[in-house]
DNA sequence: ATTTTGACAAAAA
DNA sequence: ATTTTTGCCAAAA
């Protein structure tokens, strides 16, 4: 597995209840500024093994993933969070997102 | 080796 | 505010 992919899982489990993230911002944290695309493929593994809250990471815009299946899945779990999605179901990013890992503050 | 393909995102329109 | 275009970068085809 990649370097990166590696460090994405590690932040991506720092991810609090409740909190989300974008997967530019991941990418970033990750030290892959223009990863996004990158971080996306590494959550659609989202090994389960690894306990990787991979519904928390969503689009830079507050929306959640197109994919179908993915989207629905990720609505439910976020909204049993308890994550409030406004009328466009999307998420307040400036009220839900989170800072960043532990070692990076 | 070249082209296509994403669970993306910032900029332009 | 919403839609389209452009730029991204690694993996798969």
């Amino acid at each position: 597995m990649s370097e990166f992919n590696e460090r994405v899982y590690a932040i991506a489990r720092q991810i609090p209840c409740g909190k989300v993230v974008s997967y530019g911002m991941l990418a970033m944290f990750a030290g892959k500024p223009r990863g996004a695309r990158l971080a996306a493929s590494a959550m659609m593994r989202c090994p389960d093994s690894a306990g990787v809250p991979c519904h928390r990471v969503i689009h830079s815009d507050g929306s959640l993933c197109d994919a179908h299946d993915f989207g629905v899945f990720q609505r439910e779990s976020l909204l049993q969070e308890g994550v409030i999605l406004d009328k466009n179901g999307r998420v307040n990013m400036g009220r839900y997102a989170w800072i960043g890992p532990d070692d990076l503050a």
